[in-house]
DNA sequence: TGACAAGTTTGGAACGTTCCAATTATTGAG
DNA sequence: CTCAATAATTGGAACGTTCCAAACTTGTCA
């Protein structure tokens, strides 16, 4: 009870110096610690005056040792620096941290041998649940194996082939067609699709609903008209030339970031989108209100779809064993950039 | 060896397990694990294909509880929403990640009760280091208790008062006094400085560099010139009315976002920054490029920021006790928003 | 008063590592 | 062939919790 008794106590407080200080056992502390009901009052208020009065910080690691689950989970993320996975980021955080558990964050930069690295890492902390957003390249494999072992796994934005992983996306065909479809109303027949590479489902999807809006309106795909690139801001700044070289006067952009590009593109040859083009993005990034045009992109509810991932990881933990995919409704978001208003002409 | 020896190893493979199946000790396990050179190689190897054939992961937490420091790293970030702290954790995590270090993420969004949570989690995680960008209204004792309890803290973009934690932010007078400066030489008399609140450092010193051009041009500071408010669009957009009913000419925004949203009033009333109007912004978010007009603003370095606070923090761990602030450079980035290239006229 | 139930508290064995001191193998020299 | 030196390996005690079975307190009732 004397200070003097506490200073003889080397390095970390731990359970049993409260235990000694409170005059119980360390069985009663970790008792008080989990709020047990078993505890008298009495002896609940012991413990905790001992608690504040040494300072004490519970050691996670050590419980977790003994215990089932960890209250650790594991977030990757493919490109932290765009808004629209900030923004996912932002919703799985937050539905995580309201129910105790806390990320352990990684950025792979679209490069899957650093993920594979973080993967083991989050692996080698034993986390509860893991939300990745695949970086491209990702082998359906490598996070097979993770949801073999037990592991709740779901992925984000694109669903990995040759797995059963539970995946969160949003309606990527629909929501491209929906869009192709605006554009063709709005007169266009040489329309583009600009970025992503081939080689990810979510292009492939959206690239997907953009020629099955072309079909549907009898329109011929025309391969030149598909340019490929990394979905940032240079693709999209590149492939103005060949918009113009090939006639194109319209685009669907595999996202926000790609679009922006475009603008900027086309803002060095004096044209403007909505005027002189009709472009469309994806995603409905906080910015995309505030180009100028604005711009016109199918909303998919970023932060929401990162919730709803969350929400999923949170309940495979908690046993709910067969999760199912969520496909996030998706809404064509008419600004200035396509054009016209609904219904109007370019 | 046989498989049915496998099969019975109920739960989690260990490293008595991978001892067992190697014909080894659990101590050599360790050893080849922690890549001693006191191993055989042919030991090594057979330990390897044990490791391999049962596939063992190594567990993190267990080793934590017998070592003196964890690989775990805290990083809490108040609005990772907003483009420029997810760049700067972009660069905290690229390092860190580099070190073998890994971070627990948190997004306080500027929720003091929150970040109290999160650090309380962390601490209980034991972190080995933490960067933290303080949530409004942080008070220094909250992250001094940390420090002073031996953990190395530094804060990011925002200094505590009342501490002494080394903190990573850019030159904000400087940035800021160098803005005003091109407007005043621009012509322009009444400028306006809008966003932050009064009790945010950042706000105190970005305001300051604004004031102190001013008083060097001999132009009197104007309370009603200054429009406080949060850092978000929000604001900018209704400082408009503000600015217009006071007869402001030009103004500096408290960061990029803020100005997207004064862009944006000024656009509802058919006015443009650039002719209408002198507009910078300060942190030169990757979006301040793209806007229409783009954004004159003061150039941060938010990714090499995050860089240096996590190369700090990196530095406290391995024992170098006394980190000093870092004040990053600046510069002002003239791009069309502000009404004129250098030595122009609006 | 004794027996029993319910309410509290407790010792000690896990959990999966690390690390020290001690032991056993191997090598080289004489 | 022996001995010392060096190279490899190993057992067991930590680390700070949880959790179980057991033990101790009270209170109640016949």
């Amino acid at each position: 009870m004397s200070i003097d008794g506490d200073i003889l106590a080397a390095g970390r407080v731990t359970m049993v110096d409260i235990a000694r200080h409170a005059g119980v056992s360390k069985s009663t502390v970790s008792l008080v610690l989990q709020g047990s009901p078993l505890v008298k009052a009495e002896t609940r208020e012991k413990v905790s005056a001992a608690i504040d009065a040494l300072g004490y910080v519970y050691n996670r690691g050590a419980a977790n040792l003994r215990r089932a689950r960890t209250n650790i989970v594991g977030m990757v993320i493919n490109d932290l620096a765009n808004p629209f996975f900030a923004e996912l980021a932002v919703g799985i955080e937050r539905v995580f941290q309201a129910a105790g558990f806390i990320p352990l964050m990684a950025n792979t930069q679209e490069n899957p041998a650093r993920q594979a690295e973080v993967l083991k890492s989050m692996r080698e902390h034993d986390i509860a649940g893991l939300i990745v957003c695949p970086a491209r390249g990702t082998r359906g494999e490598d996070l097979a194996s993770l949801a073999k072992a037990g592991m709740p796994v779901v992925t984000a934005m694109r669903k990995l082939a040759g797995t059963r992983l539970p995946s969160v996306a949003p309606n990527n065909v629909r929501g491209a067609r929906r869009a192709t479809e605006h554009l063709i109303r709005l007169g266009h027949r040489k329309i583009a699709f600009v970025g992503g590479y081939a080689d990810m489902i979510a292009q492939n999807e959206r690239c997907g609903g953009y020629l099955s809006a072309l079909e549907s309106a009898g329109i011929a795909a025309d391969p030149s008209l598909v340019v490929e690139g990394a979905p940032n801001r240079e693709t999209g700044h590149m492939a103005v030339a060949r918009l113009i070289a090939t006639g194109a006067t319209a685009a669907l952009c595999f996202n926000d970031v790609v679009a922006f590009g475009v603008m900027d593109g086309l803002a060095e040859r004096r044209l403007r989108a909505g005027v002189d083009f009709g472009l469309i993005g994806f995603d409905d990034v906080r910015e995309a209100r505030f180009t100028s045009p604005p711009l016109t992109t199918v909303g998919v509810d970023s932060q929401g779809l990162g919730e709803r991932a969350a929400h999923t990881v949170l309940r495979m933990i908690h046993g709910d064993t067969r999760a199912e995919d969520h496909v996030g409704d998706v809404s064509l978001i008419i600004r200035e950039s396509c054009g016209a208003a609904e219904g109007g002409k370019p």
